[in-house]
DNA sequence: ACTGATTACGCAGTACGTAATTATA
DNA sequence: TATAATTACGTACTGCGTAATCAGT
């Protein structure tokens, strides 16, 4: 049984059974794959794919309860290379973050000064996705750390820590009648609102608090990060409702800003990593430092 | 990286990093070993032992901290055998039970028999030791199960299942001044008194049972198991505290049972595995009709 | 016809064994 | 001196690539 074997068996999973596109990505020809194959079915006594004639069509229960050691053991090995280049030069490697945009553009850039201070040689790449997307690097070890504000808790596979908590806010053109008088759901749902997009930054709270009311909302315009919202809203689309601090910027040119911390309960921002993933010294570190600034932001 | 590299670095750690011996567990010579001891610390950038001359000294900590991770890679593996086994054939293969020679002798006849007739090709391998040994042994995956009455619930890494509950007895022969009376711990801890050694099946609970009333006790002389303890105690040499379903057992020859229930708290006989382990179906079965005798016998 | 999988065969890299060398107890 | 580890070299094996064959869309 051999490491690359056992690699290949995910690669096939994961790119519909397709040998000739697995030969790609494993950088070998067909013919390669396909008896690397066949000789692990020999040593394990059982077919690991039904075949239909020739071409693979589904994988046995056999190959399916397998995928999952054989996730433990590339964690296994990724570990070991991860202890080993920590342990030759702890200031040196990559942080890959996964993250949504709101986080990278507003809470990310002070923590991410902060790291780069004490760890310049690092290479810092940042992936963008949604929160179930963030959730899916982990698990296929894409990413390092994850931060969002969904779905982290909820999974028992992954260690998170709590960074900081946020309130939901309303922004209007000043001439919007919304700017001036009492805030009331009943009276925000009278006109044309923008979010975010479901399974983002809070959007189901949001969602939530007018259903709990039997209100009905017009949600014209739905999107994943809070600049486009802001754009909109400067064009007049109606009012926007986005996480409060995302308007602590420069470019709100004139928009007003009105709390809602009453309506919506309070979202947590959150950073994960799978459980039992090495992480570096300077992965520790950053974790440290998410959660010192998100202890900072509160 | 290879398989095998990483299983030999294990090799080496458990054999107090020779080579030589390294080599003849698995079946090379030393070249070889030594050779590819060379290849994976060229691979990992930094040394695993530190040399004392040629002669390896001492392992690194990088070594160390990957030690941790080969295990769970290797446990991976044999996962993915155990898979494909039991896929194959699930009538067929071994059970390597670790137990102590009272469990094997009392409690486990019954089991193993209605085991046998499901299972009649299934190999039953016994290892006999003190509870810390039978723990070593499922942490270095020599045994599949291990059953008996201590350590095993405070193992994080095992997970346990409940047998049943037993309670101590005194025996005594006939004449013996204990045979008759109401018994009382100060009573008894007048006489010479037989029992089982440290480690074993309540030993611990016995013990704290007289310290409690500031009883000193002259246990002279103490065995692991039952058998032994017995013909001692048919010898004249004092009285025996056995656990009580030890008596059940024709070879008891003229001595008395009295019980001891009300002295010591009860102890608990369990059956572990190690957590990330996978069961094929006849082990499974096997933990199911453990637990069933289990309370059969309560 | 075309795409995709298997089989056959030659070549290259890898791992082992034997043996010589060096170092330690 | 005996034991243990490294280095050198020849050999066998394993795994890849090219190419031909076979099967499905």
């Amino acid at each position: 049984m051999k490491i690359t074997q056992l690699q290949l068996l995910k690669v096939l999973l994961n790119n519909g059974l397709n040998i000739s596109e697995a030969a790609k990505q494993m950088f070998v020809v067909q013919s390669a794959v396909s008896r690397q194959l066949s000789l692990l079915e020999e040593e394990l006594g059982m077919p690991l794919f039904v075949r239909k004639g020739k071409r693979l069509d589904a994988p046995t229960p056999l190959c399916l309860d397998i995928a999952g050691e054989i996730d433990n053991m590339e964690l296994a090995l990724e570990n070991i290379r991860a202890v080993a280049d920590d342990h030759r030069d702890a200031r040196v490697g990559e942080l890959r973050l996964a993250t949504t945009h709101t986080q990278a553009k507003y809470f990310l850039p002070s923590v991410i000064n902060e790291f780069r201070e004490k760890y310049p040689k690092v290479k810092i790449h940042f992936f963008q996705g949604n929160p179930a997307q963030l959730v899916d690097m982990l698990h296929k070890r894409e990413a390092d750390v994850a931060v969002c504000t969904e779905e982290l808790q909820e999974h028992s596979d992954l260690i998170t820590h709590k960074c900081y908590d946020w309130n939901h806010a309303l922004i209007v053109p000043p001439e919007h009648p919304l700017a001036k008088g009492k805030l009331t759901l009943e009276r925000i749902a009278e006109y044309p609102l923008l979010t975010y997009v479901f399974g983002f930054t809070g959007r189901t709270k949001i969602q939530e608090a007018f259903e709990a009311l039997k209100l009905k909302t017009d949600i014209t315009f739905a999107a994943t990060d809070t600049d486009v919202i802001k754009s909109y809203v400067k064009l007049g689309f109606g009012a926007g409702i986005i996480a409060k601090m995302a308007f602590e910027d420069k470019s709100n040119d004139g928009l007003l800003l009105r709390d809602m911390s009453e309506f919506f309960p309070s979202s947590t921002t959150t950073a994960a990593y799978v459980k039992s993933k090495f992480l570096k010294s300077y992965l520790q570190e950053f974790i440290d430092i998410l959660v010192k600034h998100g202890k900072l932001n509160m």
